[in-house]
DNA sequence: TAAGATAGACAACGTCGTTGTCGTTAATAG
DNA sequence: CTATTAACGACAACGACGTTGTCTATCTTA
């Protein structure tokens, strides 16, 4: 029977994995064509989503005030990853849609996220890499977009 | 053969990982007389270590400017987690040292971690978790403490 | 002994989160 | 139909935390 390591390895290894498959993913970005892209923004631009929300919506999906989102949003429209539109059917709302740079960038990401889950099962194998996804759907939360990620590790 | 996930769950799912038990963990420590225990705490008092350490190594370990690392610690004395104190040897230098308050942090914390691997353990099966931890290992970088963490996720 | 390097304090600044306020526009109650 | 209430987005002020730059004191070295 093996030893078990000290508990607080574990923690540090699945923050180090995701730090490496989110670094790799963005030096592959760089390469083609998104140097300005940060780990943040896919996320975000994923909450998006194809259909387009508002600063109040992405805000509540986030998890942070609609201020942040709508300051967030100002910074993608700088990068050109979304655009902003007033709603026809309510002039109060501003429709933030992904443009064509945008949705390029969220298709090169999750190839690059295939690539890179390729390269895991290269290494660990097939198989084990199956039942390390398994294994952390059960001890993790079922909705996999909840990220109230913004300023949550702060001192 | 079994249909693989889409690449990007297994980032998302590391990082849930690792969410839960920080959660966890500072949720026990609240509820330990430790309310006021951050995330990063525990990762700069372990950085800080027994022997002590000053401003500007800890800067250094963390990847931050000595200012940075300084107001940290200015945080962490607030806290009542470290104190500082002039090192005879080189009166430039300010030691930076674990107070009993912060050594009882890391122990509660060295403790908690491993109840909530036990609780993996329970869930997924000791000998799964002991492979997930093992393959970890081969995908991640060996030095577990150089974590640039700070602002690292920055938009 | 003089010159350079290092530790730490202080200040200014940028970014990103927060709350609060306000004007405009929709939705709803009377 | 109108008056009140609610929601969206913009603006301002503030705090937390990172950065760089500067300064003094002290140690190291040529």
């Amino acid at each position: 029977m093996s030893i078990d390591p000290p508990g607080f390895e574990l923690p540090l290894r699945l923050f180090l994995g995701f730090r490496v498959l989110i670094d790799e993913l963005h030096a592959a970005l760089a390469r083609e064509g998104h140097p300005h892209a940060r780990p943040m923004h896919g996320f975000v631009m994923q909450a998006i989503g194809t259909e387009g929300t508002t600063a109040v919506e992405l805000g509540r999906t986030l998890g942070v005030s609609k201020q942040a989102a709508g300051k967030t949003i100002e910074t993608l429209e700088r990068l050109g990853y979304v655009e902003r539109a007033r709603d026809p059917r309510d002039t109060r709302r501003k429709i933030v849609r992904l443009t064509p740079s945008g949705v390029d960038m969220l298709v090169r990401s999750a190839r690059i996220f295939d690539e890179l889950r390729a390269r895991w099962a290269a290494v660990i194998g097939a198989e084990r890499l199956r039942e390390l996804e398994a294994d952390l759907r059960k001890v993790t939360p079922q909705e996999v977009f909840r990220l109230d990620v913004p300023g949550w590790f702060g001192a």
